[in-house]
DNA sequence: TTGCATGCAAATCCTTTGCATTCCT
DNA sequence: AGGAATGCAAAGGATTTGCATGCAA
């Protein structure tokens, strides 16, 4: 996987959640507020785009931790729902924020040759995943849902990097 | 993740592709039709549920070949369009035998708990891929889509294997 | 003070690869 | 024969974990 080049504006508004309100989260769940887990909520506030481990733990500069702590910390607020984690195919965690509740829900469409995300604001149906729970007896039915294609500045290259 | 139990029925019908039609494939793409691949192809062919790299392994029985082949068929199958690679989140990558052209193409609802997994025919409304794409100046592009909820028989229970 | 967090290093797990050998075509 | 496929072992890369120490509450 490349390096993060330009990102593209995004379609859907950022939620510019001050730090403040995020390390509150964490008091309220009882959790510390350490040095790492500020740094960290700082970059992801920054970038609000998919981000690895890795590329979170280079951005902190710095402010460095070690990696271990960046993923264990991106776990804890995953299970807190702070952030939510994406899966793009290549076997890479990536995390986001998380709006409060369903706000932060959303989906994006990837390049396969240069990793470019577009994140998008539509989503399935609302009645879709609600049929589909019903009919086969599931409950807290949820779903992942990514688009993958090629965008315009990457027409005409025939390599992929992504979804090897 | 745990042993796949026992297997639901299947909401979409079998593709019961016979094997020498699977081999004519191997054969067009100018690949050699050897043992392990007859033996992957047959485990796949009998379990038409997203199966591991291991799994599939296990599934050989005395027909057993490297594992390391197995990954190598795998891969291959899937650059061949034979076989259609899922991801549960779980960082485990998963195959089924695909169907030609998009007559194939399906989701997933995974149990949380249990990883029972029921093949879905819902599929996204045909525009809105299309739409995604002209808005955003993309082209070829696909979407991966998988569903997650609890199951009624594991209803109760407040563990989760699946998507940690 | 007290246990949650962190750093560091080692361990896991999935997947890929190098290389000599085997075997389809 | 000749190149593709396989077996075996080792390497890679992402992620997790054990343990002693540090630090927020």
């Amino acid at each position: 996987m490349k390096t993060c080049c330009d990102h593209p504006p995004h379609s859907r508004r950022l939620i510019q959640t001050p730090l403040v309100e995020l390390t509150d989260q964490l008091r309220r769940s009882a959790r510390k507020i350490t040095a790492p887990r500020q740094a960290i909520l700082e970059v992801l506030r920054r970038h609000q785009h998919p981000l690895t481990n890795k590329e979170i733990h280079l951005a902190l500069g710095k402010e460095e931790c070690d990696l271990a702590t960046v993923y264990r910390n991106l776990r804890t607020l995953e299970g807190m729902r702070m952030v939510a984690r994406f899966d793009f195919g290549d076997g890479v965690a990536r995390y986001e924020l998380a709006g409060a509740g369903d706000e932060g829900h959303h989906h994006h469409l990837v390049c396969t040759h240069c990793t470019r995300v577009v994140e998008l604001t539509e989503c399935l149906p609302r009645q879709m995943e609600q049929e589909i729970a019903e009919r086969h007896g599931f409950s807290q039915v949820t779903h992942r849902l990514e688009f993958f294609g090629v965008c315009n500045r990457c027409r005409g290259s025939h390599t992929t990097s992504l979804v090897k």
